[in-house]
DNA sequence: CCTTGACCTTGACGTTGCGTCAACCTTTAG
DNA sequence: CTAAAGGTTGACGCAACGTCAAGGTCAAGG
């Protein structure tokens, strides 16, 4: 007799595995020990080293341990079976490919998304620009008033009056690009500023007592959504439905 | 109030999920429901659908539950977690189209060993070709012998000689090609054969009575394995490694 | 003889995201 | 009053082991 009967430590050294693989495939009976001795220790010939150096091949190929089994065992030609396999990763490859493109896609949607934001969110806000859709919405007289109302205003109101948009925009953006969802405590604290900065113009419903205000607000959120300044057919309809969004959740819970 | 509070069947419904999933999402405290009736019943509000849609949108890029979870209780930028995630995926599609191409390199060399053995391993059973390493191992003695006894056959012996080493060709090119192990039934069978057929020809050790045969078999095993002809350096090895196996096997319990 | 340490055994939980029973309420329509 | 719907909380199953945990075996050393 040659050396040819190895305890389970040495033979998984010999194939580069552990020795609960080995007992694994012993349970689930893809190799069974050659011999087990009177103490239960597991004890491993030269026939079992081949079948095991088999089945960690096609584990390398990525076949699972049932599809193993069947080839070894001889209930499944080895070729069938690799052609059967190889085919389910092509697929496999084409989802993940499909899903790094969705992703790269979101990724550049939210950066771009961002620059849009960055770019018009300004605009946006600044709803005294929203000259036909304020006078139809809420009648020529609130656009009246509230145009006025910034005209009347010297050069140091107005420019304090662009700085406060301004820095409502900027923490607009970086909740959004954070990632915080609408009903975020975040998220929520700029609905309340947005909308107390609302108030401050005179002539809209969110400024006269008694209108309706929570629809006011709702209406402004679909507004940024539906207008194309925020970039409404690309990335940047992310960020507008996003601050349409927690200004609803905020409409809700306290208007 | 809006219809703004499902039951939990239709908000699954309205997001294409099952219940399950959405009793999943409240026990890993991804998406709680926004209110529990008396009875226990689960309901849903507008909030919590705008979430579960985002949800939904992430788990279709790939990513777990918990770095939904870390993304969307802003613990983790939005745009980051997917660079992130991205990476990953590319690492996976890589390793994927290793095993592709390890796993068509297999059928390759599966049918190109098949070829490869149908047309050199006529040759290689025929031990009598290998006029030196006959010699060097066994002796002049053993190799003339066995190379005169085929010289006195006739046509129809030497015919009759090349069809049953065909036959047995034939037969271990398929056992290979079926993926049977070199211990399975089928394969010791051919084992036997192939002694069988060894012991036949005069001048060998097979056939001479007491001679180390099982040395001699297992060494003409590792000779076909070391053997160019048997295309030692592509598929046809895996062919030769076969049948020395399954030829060792045998005699080391039969001979 | 006893201890220590190396090596072995079986048993069982954890991982990922739910599908799939199972056993048991509630509410509503007939 | 009952059956049909729909809800709830467990708990197992899947893939392939990694990772303790508790305990038996065996050879070497004090």
């Amino acid at each position: 007799m040659e050396v040819n009967d190895w305890p389970i430590h040495e033979i998984a050294a010999l194939a580069g595995v552990t020795s609960r693989t080995l007992r694994h495939y012993d349970s689930v009976g893809l190799l069974a020990p050659s011999r087990t001795a009177a103490n239960g220790y597991r004890h491993y010939d030269r026939a079992a080293l081949v079948r095991l150096q088999r089945i960690l091949l096609l584990r390398e190929l990525g076949l699972g341990l049932p599809a193993i089994a069947a080839i070894l065992d001889h209930q499944e030609s080895a070729a069938a079976a690799l052609a059967t396999h190889v085919s389910w990763l092509r697929a496999e490859q084409a989802r993940l490919a499909g899903q790094i493109a969705s992703v790269e896609k979101t990724i550049a949607a939210l950066n771009e998304g961002g620059a849009i934001m960055a770019e018009t969110m300004f605009d946006g806000f600044d709803h005294t620009h929203y000259k036909d859709e304020v006078e139809q919405r809420w009648g020529k007289d609130a656009y009246a008033r509230s145009d006025s109302w910034w005209r009347g205003l010297d050069a140091a109101g107005q420019a304090a009056w662009k700085g406060r948009v301004a820095a409502l925009n900027r923490d607009w953006i970086a909740a959004f690009d954070s990632g915080a969802p609408a009903d975020s405590a975040a998220a929520q604290e700029l609905a309340r500023r947005h909308v107390e900065w609302l108030r401050a113009v005179p002539g809209t419903p969110a400024s006269e007592p008694g209108a309706d205000v929570r629809g006011y607000v709702a209406g402004l959120g679909e507004m940024y959504v539906d207008d194309p300044r925020f970039g409404a057919n690309n990335g940047g309809a992310a960020g507008a439905a996003f601050v349409r969004d927690a200004l609803a959740l905020y409409a809700e819970h306290h208007l």
